[in-house]
DNA sequence: TTGCAATAGTTTCGAGTCGCTACTAATAGT
DNA sequence: ACTATTAGTAGCGACTCGAAACTATTGCAA
């Protein structure tokens, strides 16, 4: 079998294996996922296009998602003030306890050797990348590494949002972020 | 984030675009993942329970999967004759053809660097059985690779299943593989 | 300013996955 | 012969997903 294929096989299992064994407390994968995504995007990145947009679905099935998360009390809403259309989901404090469980999969990372692992994620976010330039896709990384952030002597500036940015904020994910 | 964590979300992510830009002809994910798997599979693990074992999804659901696949016409059903209860499922020409097409995610991935894949390959071989291992699920190695596989001046012989075996099918998946 | 296009989000529909339980048929063990 | 086990299937309810239709809001431009 070609290394290519045999890779995509694995990669496939893993994900399989790792989505249903990670079926904590009311959560199914999907739903963990977007919960995933909203503990670590920042306040300008948790709308719902913006969870449709990461996880590559349509923002109705993300509708629906977001919806049950809100439903079992795991996120809140809150509508903008400047825009009415928008809404930015945070999570609640059961949101928060939820997301910094570990699933199977990472406890089996986690026993790999460090040289092992990282080039294990070289070689996944190469290929990420690559994979998310060739369908047009945002690459949703970090603030820090993006063009538009420039550093103050506390926190950061965004010179796309024109917002100031603590500093914890800055190594969050963005939907905006352009890898410098 | 701590490297283990975001591992788990490459992959996650990397198995949601693949999935969702392999619905190649009229096959969804887990149609293509049964597929793929029956065009690997020796002639002894071709059954539904082999499948659903494989997928790490219940027989009901397989069952339904290959119903799907048999009506399109990418799969053909042999009954045994020696145990009657078992169905093996052959690919169709229609089968052969789909299941050599390549996916996205395969044209990133072998664009990367001959070493690179072969690390990436090596450190995800690795995890998926030290996670299988816990889950106290089957492997699905490569016979060749198997105790009981015993080489022969043409093919091999498998002293679990008390059989000869052709060369291409020592390249084959086997359920009953257990790791030399 | 008015009007139209674009955008954010929701709703609904049909197909399909998935876990679960219950079921049939065939085989294996005692 | 009786029972337990195994292979496969059927049906149920909850959910995902893509697609299309829909509302509300905003942006743009004549």
């Amino acid at each position: 079998m070609k290394p290519e294929t045999r890779t995509r096989e694995l990669i496939s299992r893993l994900a399989r294996l790792d989505a249903a064994g990670s079926w904590e407390g009311d959560l199914n994968p999907t739903q963990r996922a977007a919960l995933n995504y909203l503990a670590h995007a920042n306040r300008f990145s948790r709308s719902p296009s913006h969870v449709s947009s990461y996880l590559g679905t349509t923002r109705g099935t993300t509708s629906q998602s977001l919806k049950s998360l809100l439903l079992k009390g795991y996120v809140e809403e809150k509508r903008s003030t400047q825009d009415k259309r928008v809404v930015r989901y945070d999570l609640t404090n059961k949101g928060w306890n939820i997301s910094h469980s570990t699933t199977p999969l990472e406890d089996v990372l986690a026993s790999l050797a460090k040289d092992e692992i990282a080039v294990l994620q070289d070689a996944l976010t190469t290929s990420l990348q690559t994979a998310l330039a060739q369908n047009g896709n945002q690459e949703f990384g970090i603030c820090r590494t993006c063009i538009h952030h420039k550093p103050r002597i506390k926190g950061a500036y965004c010179t796309l949002l024109e917002t100031e940015l603590s500093t914890p904020e800055t190594d969050q994910i963005c939907a905006e972020q352009v890898r410098a």
